[in-house]
DNA sequence: TTATCTGCAAATCATTTGCAGGAAC
DNA sequence: GTTCCTGCAAATGATTTGCAGATAA
């Protein structure tokens, strides 16, 4: 809920306007722990707004991700996901079930670290992800 | 070289085609160090075989992906890229001129040891990119 | 009031599919 | 000879664009 706010505030701060299908994008945006796809997005936006459209649903989300508050993952099935996780983290992505997961480790910033000591290259932003197969589909076999 | 006929012999040994055409694509997919663009590797192989079409290049691709030799990486452009390179890297990929260059580091390796340790996910394959500016684009401002 | 946003429809563009002729084995 | 591959053309599907009416500020 505050990080609603403050991605509220970031949008007004921005000169952009604050409507109704907006909020309830970054509602959804904000408060999932799974990483939605923009079909998701939509899908969950049109049960309060059923005149939404993808595109509506498409600008706004670069809209975002102009203003630094998600990441956009594409992926080799061709569906975007939307990450709200801003912050340097793992990905687990079962390869299987299509769950992605977050995990944060220390290792991940050691190696931020490293790579920004020992290489000339400026970090802005970064993605970490591991494909496998997660515990749950291990155990259904 | 020796890539390439190790390559060879995979396709051979799954009882797979060994074209000219696919020479020719896992010739330049083992050995340019960029991460060339589909669109690459087809305008490439087109100055050897002018006929050939989009829709064998993405069908070699998705062929050399099953048999393990290349990872795809979707990106954010809406183009996927070839990485031929295998072994647990990280992508510098540069935003403002789209380089990508490879670096290896040993916390890659312990990093994936400590999540293989300490989670129940069993990983097959990974994908570590650092997004910023390189060297000669910081140099160029 | 005015600039921005929404929603629709059309356009775009990467990728996939179906199929007939051609090549590898 | 049989099976797989190539290349074409058409289909698919996610995303973008243009625009007229609606809405936030």
């Amino acid at each position: 809920m505050r990080k609603l706010n403050r991605y509220i505030e970031t949008l007004r701060k921005r000169g952009l306007r604050i409507t109704a299908q907006r909020i309830e994008i970054l509602k959804l945006v904000t408060e999932s722990r799974d990483h939605p796809s923009v079909e998701d997005v939509y899908n969950h936006v049109k049960t309060k707004f059923p005149t939404i459209s993808p595109a509506t649903v498409y600008k706004t989300l670069q809209i975002l991700k102009e203003a630094g508050m998600i990441q956009e993952l594409a992926f080799y099935d061709g569906k975007t996901r939307v990450d709200a996780n801003m912050k340097p983290h793992i990905n687990l992505i079962c390869t299987r079930c299509g769950t992605i997961t977050d995990r944060y480790h220390e290792k991940v910033d050691e190696l931020l670290t490293h790579v920004a000591e020992h290489t000339h290259f400026n970090i802005q932003g970064q993605r970490i992800d591991l494909y496998g197969i997660c515990r749950d589909c291990q155990q259904q076999r």
